[in-house]
DNA sequence: ATAGGGTTAG
C-alpha cells in the first residue's frame, strides 16, 4: 500500500464525510495501528471543525472517538499533540483534550510540543476561563524553559492558588532562577498563604543547586514545625539538599528517618548519588544492594548513580557488571549511562578502550562523551588522543561550553610542558572570540551570600577578602611548608606571575573572607563555586584546614570534596 | 493539578 499517496489523500479531504470513507479504508488494510497516518487523520477532523466555524461538533466527537478506539496500542502523545493543534481556535476544548489526556495512559509520554499547541491555542487568554486552565499553562511555559512568559503570565493572573504559585517556583528551580525561587517563596509566606508538597520540594531544589545552605535550613525547620517531615518528595528533596550543600550527616539523618516503607526508589537514588558524589563509593554500591533487598525496582536513574560511584572510585569490574545487570531490569541504557561507561575505562587510565566503547556505542556520542574522554586525556596526559577528540568536539554546534573544551586541550599540553602548542590553544580560541566563563565562589555568612571573581572590582569586601588571603598565604608558607602548585597555569610566564595569577583564583578570596568572618566556634565554612577546583588550590584547602584547624567543604555542581577526608 | 534523584569539564 503506498502510504504517501493515501496521505495526499487524506490532507485534501475537506469534509467529515470522505475523512470517514479514508477511516474506513484504513481499517480495511489493517493499518489503523499506524501512528502517522492515524494522527493525520485525526488532525484532519479537528481541522474540520476550526474549518467551519458553525459549531459543528460531530468532527471533535469523531476525533475523540478514534482516540480511544486506537486498541490495541494506547495512543500516543502525538495523536493527541494533533487534536489540540487543530483546536486551536478553541481553547477551552484545547484545554479539555489536554486535561483527558494526562489521565490516559499514553504509550508515549506528554512532551514539549503538548504544550506548544496548547499555549498557542490558549493564547487568546480571554477564552481561559477557570483557575485550572491557567495553571495548567502555567506549567506548559514552565517545561518549555519559557520562565519569562510564565512569569508574565502569573503577574497578570487576577486569581492565584496554591498551584500557581508552586508552579512558579519549581519552574524557576527548574530554569536556575534560584534567587526568584527564594523570593516567591518568601512572597508565599508574608501573604500567609500555606507552602504545599511541590512548593516545599522545589525551593528546597533551588537551595541544592545553589549550595544556600541557610537558607535550606530555615526551611527545614519550617517543615519540622508545620509537620510536612512525613512528606516523601520533601524529604527526599531535603536530603539531596543537605547532601549538595555538603552536609552527608543530616542527608543520612534524614534518609534513614524516613520510614522503611515510605521510601521511594527517588530517595534510594538520592541517597546514593550523595554517597557516590561525596566519595563513598563503596557503601553506595551497597545501598544499591540494600535497596533490592527492600524489594524496591531500580530504575534507569538508580543505575546511573550506582554506575557513577563505580566510576569514581575505579571500580571498572563492577560498573560493567551493573551497565549489563540493567538488561534483567529490562531498562534500556540511555546516553547518560554510556556517558558513566566511558567515564568508568577513561577515568581509570585506560583511553583506548573508553575510545572504543564511545565509537562502538548504539546511540551517536553527544559533545558530552568526548568532553568527558577529553577530560580522561588530560587527566592522564594523552595528546594524541585529545587532539582527536578535540576535533570531534568541534563539529559540535557549541556556544557557550566550548571554552572548558580548549582549556582541556591546553591543559594537557601544559601538563607535559609543550607551551607553544598551549599557545597555540589560546589563539584559535581567541580567534574564533571564545571567552572563557569567569570562575567564582560563593560563601555564606551569617545567611547573606557573598560571590567572588578572580579580577572583581575592589570594593569593601573584597580588599578586606585580599587583606586577609595575603596573611593566610603567608601564615601557610612559614607554619605549613606550602609550595604554589603552578603545573596547570596555561600561560608560559615567570614563575613569580604563576604564583601571582593562582593566588587570586576566587575560592582563595571566598575562604578568606570567611576566615575573615568568623565567628567563635564555627569550624566548618562552605565554598559553592561554579568550575572545578584547581590543584594549587585544592592544596591550599587542605592547608588552611590542618593550619587554621577547620573543616571546609567545596560543593561544585555535582561534586563535593572534603579537603581532610 | 503543582513535586523529589542522574553522565563531562575549566
Amino acid at each position: 500500500m503506498a502510504e504517501k499517496s493515501f496521505l495526499s489523500l487524506l490532507t485534501k479531504s475537506k469534509t467529515l464525510k470522505t475523512t470517514k470513507q479514508l477511516h474506513s479504508f484504513l481499517y480495511k488494510n489493517a493499518l489503523q495501528n499506524h501512528p502517522l497516518l492515524f494522527s493525520k487523520l485525526l488532525l484532519h477532523c479537528a481541522i474540520t471543525i476550526t474549518g467551519n466555524g458553525s459549531g459543528e461538533e460531530q468532527p471533535l466527537h469523531y476525533a475523540r472517538r478514534l482516540l480511544s478506539h486506537s486498541s490495541p496500542n494506547p495512543p500516543d502523545a502525538f495523536m493527541y499533540n494533533t487534536l489540540i493543534r487543530g483546536l486551536i481556535d478553541f481553547p477551552q476544548i484545547a484545554v479539555n483534550t489536554f486535561m483527558e489526556m494526562r489521565l490516559k495512559p499514553l504509550s508515549s509520554p506528554i512532551d514539549s510540543f503538548t504544550f506548544v499547541f496548547l499555549i498557542k491555542s490558549a493564547a487568546n487568554l480571554r477564552c481561559v476561563r477557570n483557575l485550572s486552565s491557567w495553571d495548567i499553562l502555567l506549567n506548559g511555559y514552565v517545561k518549555l524553559g519559557e520562565i519569562e512568559l510564565a512569569k508574565i503570565t502569573f503577574l497578570r493572573m487576577s486569581v492565584k492558588d496554591d498551584v500557581s504559585w508552586s508552579t512558579m517556583i519549581v519552574g524557576f528551580a527548574q530554569n536556575g532562577c534560584f534567587d526568584e525561587a527564594f523570593g516567591f517563596f518568601r512572597e508565599i509566606h508574608k501573604l500567609r498563604l500555606k507552602p504545599n508538597e511541590a512548593s516545599l520540594s522545589g525551593v528546597l531544589s533551588a537551595s541544592a543547586q545553589a549550595g544556600a545552605f541557610e537558607f535550606a535550613k530555615v526551611v527545614h525547620c519550617l517543615i519540622e514545625k508545620s509537620g510536612f517531615v512525613w512528606m516523601v518528595s520533601v524529604c527526599n528533596a531535603l536530603l539531596d539538599t543537605y547532601s549538595k550543600c555538603g552536609d552527608l550527616g543530616m542527608a543520612r539523618l534524614v534518609f534513614e528517618r524516613m520510614l522503611e516503607k515510605k521510601k521511594s526508589v527517588v530517595s534510594w537514588t538520592s541517597m546514593i548519588a550523595s554517597l557516590a558524589m561525596h566519595g563513598y563509593g563503596v557503601e553506595a554500591i551497597e545501598l544499591f544492594h540494600k535497596m533490592e533487598n527492600c524489594g524496591i525496582k531500580p530504575d534507569g536513574v538508580s543505575f546511573i548513580s550506582v554506575l557513577y560511584a563505580c566510576s569514581h572510585a575505579g571500580l571498572i569490574e563492577e560498573g560493567c557488571k551493573y551497565f549489563s545487570m540493567m538488561r534483567d531490569f529490562d531498562i534500556e541504557p540511555t546516553i547518560e549511562h554510556y556517558g558513566c561507561m566511558v567515564d568508568l575505562y577513561g577515568r581509570a587510565g585506560k583511553l583506548e578502550k573508553a575510545y572504543e566503547f564511545a565509537c562502538e556505542m548504539p546511540i551517536s556520542p553527544n559533545d558530552i562523551i568526548w568532553r568527558t574522554l577529553l577530560g580522561a586525556c588530560s587527566l592522564h596526559g594523552n595528546v594524541k588522543l585529545a587532539e582527536q577528540i578535540k576535533k570531534r568536539l568541534s563539529r559540535f554546534d557549541l556556544d557557550n561550553s566550548s571554552s572548558g573544551d580548549h582549556v582541556l586541550l591546553s591543559n594537557v599540553y601544559a601538563s607535559l610542558g609543550k607551551w607553544e602548542d598551549v599557545a597555540s590553544v589560546r589563539r584559535s580560541a581567541s580567534e574564533q572570540k571564545i571567552k572563557k566563563a569567569p570562575g567564582w565562589s560563593m560563601i555564606e555568612v551569617e545567611k547573606l551570600v557573598y560571590r567572588f571573581m578572580a579580577d572583581q572590582k575592589q570594593d569593601e569586601i573584597v580588599k578586606e577578602a585580599y587583606e586577609k588571603l595575603r596573611e593566610i598565604m603567608l601564615r601557610l608558607k612559614v607554619e605549613g611548608g606550602y609550595v604554589p602548585e603552578i603545573g596547570n597555569v596555561l600561560h608560559d610566564v615567570e614563575e613569580e606571575e604563576k604564583e601571582d595569577s593562582v593566588s587570586r583564583h576566587s575560592e582563595k578570596l571566598a575562604v578568606a573572607f570567611g576566615i575573615a568572618r568568623l565567628r567563635e566556634g564555627n569550624v566548618v565554612l562552605r565554598i559553592v563555586k561554579n568550575l572545578r577546583i584547581c590543584r594549587d588550590c585544592h592544596v591550599v584547602m587542605k592547608l588552611i584546614s590542618k593550619v587554621y584547624g577547620l573543616e571546609i567543604v567545596e560543593g561544585c555542581k555535582s561534586r563535593i570534596a572534603h579537603p581532610l577526608r
